[in-house]
DNA sequence: TAGATTGTTAATCGATTAACAATC
DNA sequence: TAGATTGTTAATCGATTAACAATC
């Protein structure tokens, strides 16, 4: 069920932690100091690698370049990897303009939304009417799409994408969504991490699941 | 180190559910009914409840009243919970106005930024200059925050929050910071999550650690 | 060579689940 | 009562780590 959630995710730091080692300079890198960077063990790091067939030297560590060059194969980042958002409201927009993209390779290449006033088919960045999305993401063949549509029309927009046969969702809607058989969801729900987050504030450390029943 | 990262989670999503549940005119509730919804086993619903003394009928199930009173308590939902947002630009201004937070009991009190033109004291949502952070944050008592800042910014801004003693942060810079005592800290990268989105979708169940070497 | 680091195996740890006695 | 569901214990499972032989 958790799908081997953590190792791609970890695959990606990798990758972005290696980046800006080689900016600096570097050439090698050794299992401990990316263990100390993602503040987890140097075990873990030699045991993805070798998940993965990312091979090193007995005593040299690891060529930050052979690197680099190996886990932008496995992530597709040989090429630029399109998106498309739904839902042109303020976070679609926001994220239209988003420069953390860009650097990552990704590409915003068009936005969708039902609300005539934010349609505007000749900007850089595209916003056409919902109507289009099927045809536009067959045509382009974009198979991955980000959800920024209000509470109420996110299940309706779910359906429109999974007809489109759009293959991955990144929900910001504040309603969790199910992944189903042929694509994929990741929720990303702000108001979920905000209680978390006091939650773990008010009892950092101390006493949340109080061991047994005494003292009221 | 994973900081029972994912019981806190679960305790929101139950509330949420038993929300609805209650809209729909139900007053009891089975471990299995949340199970299905939240996709866990019963026994994680029972064992999660038992952790934190919310108990049950052996027959009769779990009052839904009686689960959210204790939830909403143990959450901390008895008070508004009030946040500010470090960094106005398109996104944090997007989530000043986002309306899953007033739903959850959230609200947004401020927002700072160091750029003159977006400042505006007199807003209903006011943007005061970051220098006036620390002052706001000991007044007001805030205790977590919402971090929109580019990128460049994002380690000195963290260096503010916590120079005014703020307890949590909500980090959606693309640059993932540490945790530090006394400061707790959740990353939202959204580069990285569409990252993630891309490989999963590549090797949607099928081979991705090549299980052992061989053809290459 | 002596020293350091990988790659991998076996041990550990924690979270999830199965199972079932208690009981409504 | 018979049936259903909780609350909890013990078993399972998977991910992480410790440890170390191989070797550069």
């Amino acid at each position: 069920m958790a799908m081997k959630h953590d190792i791609a995710q970890r695959l990606s730091q990798y990758r972005s932690v290696l980046y800006k080692l080689k900016a600096l300079g570097f050439v090698r890198v050794f299992s401990d100091n990316l263990g100390d960077a993602l503040e987890i063990s140097p075990a873990l790091v030699r045991k993805d690698f070798s998940t993965f067939s990312l091979t090193g030297n007995k005593r040299g560590g690891y060529l930050i370049m052979d690197l680099l060059d190996k886990l932008n194969r496995l992530l597709g980042k040989d090429k630029v990897q399109r998106i498309i958002i739904v839902g042109c409201g303020k976070i679609g927009q926001a994220l239209m303009t988003y420069s953390g993209f860009t650097r990552e390779g990704l590409q915003v290449v068009a936005g969708f939304d039902s609300n005539a006033s934010v349609i505007s088919p000749q900007a850089s960045i595209p916003i056409y009417d919902v109507k289009e999305l099927k045809a536009y993401v067959k045509r382009e063949g974009i198979r991955i799409a980000i959800m920024a549509v209000p509470d109420n029309a996110a299940s309706h927009t779910f359906d429109l994408l999974r007809a489109a046969e759009i293959k991955g969702v990144l929900n910001f809607a504040p309603v969790p969504l199910k992944g189903v058989e042929g694509c994929v969801v990741r929720n990303i729900n702000i108001g979920l991490e905000l209680e978390n987050l006091f939650y773990l504030v008010r009892f950092s450390g101390k006493l949340p699941p109080q061991p047994a029943g005494r003292a009221a």
